[in-house]
DNA sequence: CCAATAATTAACTTGAATGTTAATTAACAA
DNA sequence: TTGTTAATTAACATTCAAGTTAATTATTGG
């Protein structure tokens, strides 16, 4: 698994997460279905999957001419186990905040 | 809350990352606190808490001459939130590796 | 008021990221 | 083989990110 920082870097671009998303709501997709309404060049498109990739995002099937890309499900669980590490963190935060609003709704 | 995708590009530095994290095992910190053993200037450091500030994830209490930075909960969460939104992808693709890796166990 | 401390903003340099078009590689089919 | 399609790599231009030092703002204490 690569570093969490790397991943976060690689769905830094609105292309990229929107990338990602679309594949895991379709499954897996070729270059060339992921270029479409996306108003972007072959080459662009092809880098940006080249960072997923680096980032162990997506993985990649060799399909004759094609290329079928996917989503890593262990990439994805590596953010959901980060922010449950800190869900002690965040969910006392927002317990707080809660209470916070319950009183201020008694003014 | 912020866009998913600004979030991510403020935790795409690993100086960044560490602050987060940090901010969240320490509670506030001021910004020379965050300076210590970094080995960056003054400025550097005020302008990743700035990006860090503009995505949502830091907010700032004035101090007198201190600023006091922590970690915004809703933040963590709305990563969480993602993350879990997507939960029966990857939870699915990962219960799929374990069969896999199950099965290739008995070869 | 004046000096000191904390932090930010300004100005600048440098390296990386992102897009383009052109060229290259690889697989398939006539 | 030859031509077609899919995708990537090469080369280049431009914009953006991140660091530095110097200057500025704001608060506190003598």
């Amino acid at each position: 698994m690569q570093n969490l920082s790397q991943i976060f870097s690689a769905l830094s671009d609105m292309t990229r997460l929107s990338v990602v998303e679309r594949l895991m709501a379709e499954g897996e997709l070729s270059a060339g279905d992921l270029l479409d309404d996306v108003g972007m060049s072959a080459p662009a498109m092809s880098r940006h999957l080249k960072v997923l990739r680096r980032a162990g995002l997506v993985q990649v099937q060799v399909d004759g001419t094609r290329r079928l890309y996917s989503v890593r499900p262990d990439a994805m669980k590596a953010i959901a186990d980060w922010t449950l590490d800190h869900r002690a963190f965040w969910q006392a935060g927002l317990d707080r905040l809660e209470v916070h609003l319950a009183l201020e709704e008694k003014d």
